[in-house]
DNA sequence: TTAGGGTTAG
């Protein structure tokens, strides 16, 4: 006997106690050895091989057992095992850890002889079903239908069940149809079905349906419609699911709280979710969960994770709610702290958890972290997921490295709509936008049909490209050529595509001409492009469509603030902060951050903070030095008129970005020659957040400030920071931003606004590759 | 003492 199981040897029971120990010891064994001790054990106490704890042997062995030799030859030594056996031994794998052991079982009972009944069906359906096994699934119905068991309720549900789960819900349907009687759980699995592809609106359809027969809601089939109502975000459906459950009395199971609460928290209603929570004695995980989840979409992360951190025990998918829950509010560096915490804690990602994770990694821009999760992608079997793949494209575009999100595009096995999609969108991003048009026209010859994202992105690199015939074209053809009827989004493009190129009629005829009210977006890029061009009429008109839809709209005051302040109407500058200050609205502070030794720095305007502010101040100051002695002067145009000049001037050259470009200069040499600054503009923000080509897309829009220091261009720049005026590709410090002065002063973004109007040109414009601004 | 249904992360 093997001295490291801690099982004691089973000594000399009496023979009648025998059967409970071995019982109870079957009940605790934790390992196939600790099996095999009690299965010589039963043998050397004598008992039949037909004996029941037998039987219960065999059954345990299928659940510990990675390979069916072992089990299938327990399952041998039964002499002529009849169907109530092998029933009841299908019953237990099917609903055990390893399901796909009932139909190897289900083999040797053909390959035996042993006769099926109509009990053997259910469980071997229900096999199939756990294991998407449809060609056994089939074989069953088939044999179901040979038998005369077809008919049988419980052989259909199992077929419901079965043919949903392998994704055929309409073959699904279709039994359900032929179904004389559907009681309560026919009725619930094929509900079920619905809700497994996502259908969710089907389960309301189906139990309105259903509440047209004698059939009685239980709170099984309650539970399945109040998740339903969640997912589809209906809460007077949920409510009055809520309100029912009441009137019958019905008694609140764990499940059935969990499935109320989890309603609330999809539907953003906490209050509701929270007050059941309370009421709660034992808050399981999955309940837990949805509160993380709930408070996470609310960007309430400070409760979501007081939640998280009472919770005793912790499984992969609470992980994934608050690492999700970070990534997607604008936390990257908490998601990766407890990305990290989650592996120290022994478990192991899934595909979920890594998309949060490279999302995190995108929103973070931070190139070194985002190399470091491909590799673990790499090394953990992620490779070839699909939407990995699509999600780290995206994570390398926004973290300024288009070369990385080409080689993992071209690497690609295979890829979707997505995948091109993410691709087009991270050039677009970056101002390639002949190479966005490119790479879409080589998506049409490979005939994978663009989607409405797709054209967002090829229609925003056409606006960021100054291509404005092409984009014209373009978003003609989507209705014409590929049946998509544009939509916000686009429109949104269109008028961002006319406005940058000035043809401000052009673009206020489209918005006239649009089939449904202009939304918030729409008005901004109108109002962004009044800005650029100096209109400022129209702006103020913009402003006031805008102001009417979201009368809060920080952007919007700021926007408008300016092009007053450029036209020199300084009253109705004053009018428009007064006008902030009375409604409480500020701006979002400008915030930059950089890697450096793996760590993120992060830098506010003004900030002192940093450990090293000493010296990035004095850096600063010997910069602005250099750069005045060859004429930079800070262009204090849209700064707040409330400040004295040399404040202005402060407030420019205190840009969160340049402070983060000083200490990136402090550093530079130290194991990298790039500078990588990444900026929480808000500019459109709603816009992608609506854009967003996949799954781990981030509701922000960056600005990647992104600097190549060559050896000899960072010399270059160094001794001749003269450089800036001029538009050359590379310029280091135009790219640092130290001409523009708009970063920080609210959402407007002329993001070339270091070089003088005249010289801005779009051809020039499009030659400038390394600065991404958006 | 052989058969079917419910909650969580993107």
């Amino acid at each position: 006997m093997e001295t490291a199981i801690p099982l004691k040897p089973f000594p000399s029971f009496p023979r009648s106690q025998t059967p409970h120990y071995l019982h109870h010891h079957l009940q605790s064994a934790i390992s196939l050895s600790q099996l095999k001790q009690i299965h010589a054990q039963i043998l050397r106490s004598g008992f039949d091989r037909s004996a029941p704890i037998f039987l219960k042997l065999a059954v345990s062995s299928f659940a510990f057992s990675s390979t069916s030799d072992y089990s299938l030859s327990v399952f041998r030594q039964i002499p002529d095992p009849d169907t109530g056996i092998c029933n009841r031994i299908l019953r237990q794998l099917s609903d055990g850890t390893q399901p796909h052991m009932a139909l190897h079982v289900y083999g040797r009972m053909r390959s035996a002889g042993v006769w099926i009944d109509r009990f053997s069906l259910p469980p071997l359906l229900k096999a199939s079903a756990r294991v998407s096994a449809l060609r056994e699934a089939r074989e069953v119905h088939g044999l179901a239908a040979k038998m005369g068991f077809d008919s049988d309720p419980f052989v259909q549900t199992g077929l419901i069940r079965v043919y949903a789960a392998c994704g055929r819900v309409l073959d699904a349907r279709m039994v359900f149809e032929k179904m004389p009687q559907r009681d309560v759980v026919a009725w619930n699995v094929m509900m079920d079905g619905y809700s497994y592809i996502g259908l969710h609106e089907e389960v309301l359809l189906l139990f309105d349906e259903m509440k047209g027969t004698s059939v009685e809601p239980d709170k099984v089939i309650l539970a399945s419609v109040i998740s339903a109502c969640g997912h589809v975000r209906n809460l007077d459906f949920g409510k009055a699911i809520h309100r029912y459950i009441s009137e019958k009395n019905f008694v609140l199971d764990a499940r059935l709280q969990s499935s109320l609460i989890t309603m609330y928290a999809n539907c953003g209603s906490m209050d509701s979710a929270h007050r059941l929570y309370n009421k709660m004695l034992q808050k399981n995980i999955v309940v837990s969960t949805a509160m993380i989840s709930g408070y996470s979409k609310l960007r309430k992360l400070d409760i979501a994770r007081s939640i998280f951190n009472q919770m005793t025990e912790k499984d992969l998918v609470c992980w994934s709610a608050m690492i999700s829950g970070y990534a997607e509010s604008d936390h990257p560096n908490e998601a990766l702290k407890l990305f990290n915490e989650m592996q120290i804690s022994g478990i192991r990602p899934d595909q979920i958890t890594m998309l949060s994770v490279i999302s995190a990694c995108a929103h973070l821009g931070a190139l070194d972290q985002a190399k470091w999760i491909h590799i673990y992608v790499d090394k953990n079997g992620f490779s070839n997921v699909l939407s990995i793949n699509n999600a780290l494209i995206d994570m390398y575009a926004k973290c300024g490295s288009l070369e990385n999100a080409h080689q993992v595009f071209k690497d690609m096995p295979q890829r979707n709509v997505i995948s091109w999609t993410s691709m087009i969108n991270g050039l677009a991003m970056h101002g390639d936008g002949k190479s966005a048009l490119r790479l879409f026209n080589q998506m049409k010859t490979e005939r994978i049909e663009p989607n409405e994202v797709t054209f967002v992105g090829v229609l925003y690199a056409c606006s960021h490209a100054g291509l404005v015939d092409d984009g014209r074209q373009i978003f003609t053809s989507m209705a014409n050529e590929h049946n998509i009827m544009p939509r916000h989004e686009h429109y949104g493009c269109m008028v961002d595509l006319l406005g940058r190129a000035n043809l401000l009629n052009e673009a206020v005829e489209l918005i006239e001409a649009m089939p449904f009210e202009p939304n918030v977006v729409i008005w901004g890029s109108l109002l962004a492009a009044c800005r650029v061009h100096g209109n400022v009429e129209l702006g103020a008109f913009a402003a006031k469509k805008l102001l009417e839809r979201d009368p809060n709209h920080d952007g919007a005051y700021v926007l408008l603030s300016n092009i007053y302040a450029k036209a020199g109407r300084f009253e109705d500058v004053w009018e428009v902060r007064r006008l902030m200050r009375n409604k409480g609205i500020t701006k979002e502070k400008g915030c930059s951050w950089m890697e450096m030794d793996g760590e993120i720095h992060e830098f506010l305007t003004a900030d002192q903070s940093h450990s090293k502010a000493n010296e990035i101040y004095k850096k600063l100051d010997q910069i602005v030095s250099e750069l005045k002695v060859v004429g930079y002067v800070p262009n204090v145009e849209s700064v707040l008129v409330d400040l004295e000049d040399e404040e202005k001037k402060d407030a420019v050259l205190l840009h969160s970005e340049k402070l983060a470009v000083a200490f990136g200069l402090l550093n530079v040499g130290r194991g990298s020659s790039c500078i990588r600054i990444v900026k929480n503009l808000r500019l459109w923000k709603k816009f992608i957040f609506t854009s967003s080509p996949c799954a781990s897309a981030t509701p922000l829009f960056f600005v990647l400030l992104f600097l190549q220091f060559s050896s000899v261009a960072r010399q270059q720049k160094l001794s001749r920071p003269a450089g800036y005026g001029k538009c050359n590709e590379g310029d280091a410090w135009k790219g640092a931003g130290w001409s523009s002065n708009l970063c920080e002063q609210g959402p407007v973004q002329n993001e070339r606004k270091g070089i003088s109007s005249k010289e801005e040109d779009p051809a020039k414009r499009r030659r400038e590759k390394h600065q991404t601004v958006k």
